[in-house]
DNA sequence: TATTGTTATACTCTATAACTATA
DNA sequence: TATAGTTATAGAGTATAACAATA
């Protein structure tokens, strides 16, 4: 067929910063779930491990809310961790209860974050200091 | 349970680059879902219109390459867009064909990009001209 | 031998709806 | 009435394996 090619760029990926974002996205979190897989967390497991590790009573629709998951999901997700010895209720009220670090839950939360943070600078450890804040900060501002 | 505060950050999530990178890219994702539902299309299908409008000679193959799909999931993907009549095939050799606009194609593929750019400007401009190409910059710069 | 295109299939993640128990 | 937690289920998106045809 014939058309004109001025309605289109040359190269139109190049302007998509969503594009771009989604990519490096995808790159990220599979080094991630691989830095994780050793310890048997995937990121959303171990992303509730760190938001729990902070203290403060959180039930789970607070930390599904904190971190962008439903609570019918945050429900089998919960209920594996406890499974696996790593977190413990206390209740609230009648239908809230608060979650807490078990021993286990608390060692391998560390490890986790220790494993999460060699993962960033392995991903982003060829950016200075400063770039690399800047980055941080702009990207967390674009969606919160 | 007792632990010592020391070793996880009262905030975790603050330094944590890779967890913004996806629920920022998880936003733009679902806002350019939104932006291109009009037009019957899902993101990574007009991914493969906008690269077939650059023209040149490509096959499905080479497509699903330069966007990191596989090739079992772009045989359904392409054969959608040619049952819509968006798309040809031009024959290449025995085993390969190149995929290219038909007119209807190269329509909706022109207001698909109209509806990219304002859903681009929805979600970052509120970043300058200056600040928005160096965040791209860097952004492609980290997965390329 | 390697590659293209295809089919079938499985797995993960996420979304919706409905239900109970409680506030 | 609204919320917490649960269950079941459906839909995307993505992954692997195998195959025929061709290079």
């Amino acid at each position: 067929m014939h058309y004109d090619a001025e309605s289109l760029p040359p190269d139109p990926f190049d302007e998509l910063l969503g594009y771009h974002l989604r990519r490096l996205s995808v790159l990220v979190m599979a080094d991630l779930a691989a830095a994780l897989a050793p310890f048997g967390l995937k990121p959303a497991e171990a992303s509730v491990l760190f938001m729990i590790g902070q203290g403060g009573v959180q039930t789970q629709s607070d930390i599904g809310r904190a971190l962008g998951i439903q609570r019918a999901n945050m429900a089998p997700l919960i209920a594996g961790l406890i499974k696996r010895g790593l977190l413990a209720r206390e209740r609230v009220d009648g239908r809230s209860q608060a979650l807490t670090l078990s021993a286990a839950g608390f060692e391998i939360s560390r490890k986790a974050w220790a494993a999460t943070k060699a993962h960033e600078d392995r991903m982003f450890g060829t950016l200075s200091d400063p770039e690399r804040e800047a980055l941080l900060a702009r990207v967390r501002g674009l969606w919160r």
